[in-house]
DNA sequence: CTGAAAGCGCTTACAG
DNA sequence: CTGAAAGCGCTTACAG
């Protein structure tokens, strides 16, 4: 056992010493078409062929290339999925979606991560391009996307989630961040609330900018006139967002509630929150774990990021097996979850 | 914009419309092996000859098709990582670990998720291997990995993570489930419990055998005489678990603290004991977000998911760099936080 | 500095 | 039922 697990020297050539159809077909006395044959399990070979074949096949231990194959199909039968963080567990879901649905497809799921960076996703999706995976999902770091242009034409099939593409016309899949965002904040403001603040993700990002559009919507509605300390946009590092918060709670008439503006703001906002003596109303923007077993439960606008990821993938075998439909944009609607935090009067 | 950006047909052949070489070299006017030198950045080129080049690349639109490249290269610069569920938690910090070393290698990650399934394990490992994958990072499911004998003696790194290979020598980066078990009983047991319960894993999988085994250390090192009902392995699916702990509480001499075997059960957990009158003990194997914010905060063996993927991408890169050295098993420390459910006192 | 020929490991299109 | 030839888009080894 030990002997044939033993590491081999590594040569060269990674194929080297791979066993090709080549090889199949001298040893076992028949043409490459042949053994293609057997190996695809297509018809026309007898059956005394076939095991003579297989024979070889199994003596060798002969796997087929399918790196070869592909060059001549066409087909990868491999989407790439770049997203932002594949440690952030808004994508744990999302990610599993796009596998589970490309597996429906027998394709291969490449992921990557962006890091936020535009330059690092436009490398990552033309590394991908290279590779030629058949399609891109894509949750965009960057807001100009016409370097995918040239690939787009050439038949790469491409979805974006969460976000928006920029400057080109391609699928978008993405949560009602500004109805979720509005429906959160009247949700505070019915429940006695006045002064809210919003801390959200970086302006350059969509979707904190679609639910700041949300929470000054739901203030007027309201007839409140919204102060500009009421509002932090930035990183969602925990310092960055630590500070935001006890700032908007210090001021001289602070706020008496806090709408996040996703799921990293929350869990530090929370833990903010958690330390203060007087309680103060909450709601986030994305479910979190064991939100609902704080004191208070944490009140959230989940999204369902599953849906998400499924719907993009979806989307994309359809362009896949040649549906010529318009590229369209597809809003998936959020839900209130009411667990305590949001319910909670304005202090003092 | 929305014309460059409009779907074109389908062609039957994904690349039949992609400009290649041949196609640049003949807009230039130069030689296959000329084009091949501009797009690669090698010498012996003039300025002059690499204007020409690049202008007909430009203007084609042309980018390399990696996937040839690959066959005549030998290497795909890419690596498989399989685990159990992408939308673990567990998993997100390991991925990205895998994903950043693969990255400073200048390799893809094509990722999938086994569903704990071993025959699913086996068919996404040798699509891996059928794409040629230079090396496998893989969480196995299964407990026999024979199958993979002939894709390593043909040269493909492989490192297990987590769990070990079965019948096979292979690299291995664990975490000491063992120790970390026996060290969060211990410390259950410290602080006044006899009656402690365990609730793990399905007795197939490594860890939840491991974890259990520093359970009965510890509780035989206390002199403590384990009994049967004390124990419960099992899906880690909330209605298992939480039967689970509801029949160890409700003996007629219940336990008085609990030790879950893994994050997923540590949630069930926690929220059946949130819903109880009185307090039972509780201590978890991994860390869970937001565990510090809950009352009591729960006490947990936390393990680096991160430090276990880096660990495993490192020394796959190092087999691929043709480092020879022999199969070893790395076992990584686990730590225990204190955080206030694990000091709890046995009730009554 | 430049390029024609051969080949990577398969599949396609065709002929027997 | 079977197989020889050509080709997928590159790189390698070599010659000029």
């Amino acid at each position: 056992m030990a002997e044939t697990a033993s590491r081999p020297e590594r040569p060269e050539s990674r194929y080297g010493n791979r066993p090709t159809m080549k090889d199949v077909a001298a040893r076992a006395g028949v043409g490459l078409k042949t053994v293609s044959r057997v190996v695809n399990g297509e018809p026309g070979v007898t059956p005394d062929t076939e095991r003579r074949v297989q024979e070889a096949i199994d003596a060798l231990g002969f796997r087929r290339n399918d790196s070869a194959r592909v060059l001549r199909k066409g087909r990868t039968a491999s989407i790439g999925l770049v997203l932002e963080d594949l440690a952030d567990p808004f994508y744990g879901p999302l990610s599993r979606a796009v596998e589970e649905v490309a597996r429906a497809h027998g394709a291969l799921l490449i992921n990557g991560s962006s890091a936020e960076d535009p330059d690092r996703e436009q490398e990552l999706v033309l590394a991908l391009c290279a590779r030629r995976v058949d399609g891109l999902v894509v949750i965009p770091a960057g807001d100009d996307h016409r370097y995918l242009e040239p690939e787009i034409a050439a038949g790469v099939a491409t979805v974006f989630v969460d976000r928006p593409a920029g400057k080109i016309d391609a699928d978008v899949v993405l949560s009602d961040s500004f109805g979720g965002a509005r429906d959160g904040v009247a949700h505070l403001i019915a429940h006695g609330h006045r002064r809210i603040g919003f801390i959200g993700d970086q302006p350059r990002i969509h979707t904190a900018i679609e639910r700041l559009r949300g929470y000054r919507a739901a203030m007027e509605d309201a007839g409140i006139a919204v102060e500009e300390e009421w509002m932090s946009l930035g990183a969602t590092d925990p310092d960055r967002v630590e500070q935001a918060t006890r700032t908007m709670l210090s001021a001289p008439d602070p706020v008496t509630a806090i709408f996040a503006g996703n799921n990293r703001v929350t869990v530090t906002v929370v833990r903010v929150l958690a330390g203060l003596p007087r309680p103060v109303a909450f709601v986030g923007f994305d479910d979190i774990e064991l939100a609902d077993l704080l004191q208070p439960g944490v009140t959230v606008v989940a999204q369902d990021a599953a849906q998400l990821g499924r719907t993009a993938a979806e989307r994309l075998f359809r362009q896949l097996d040649g549906a010529s439909d318009a590229p369209e944009r597809i809003e998936l609607p959020t839900r209130l979850i009411k667990r305590g935090s949001g319910e909670l009067p304005p202090a003092g």
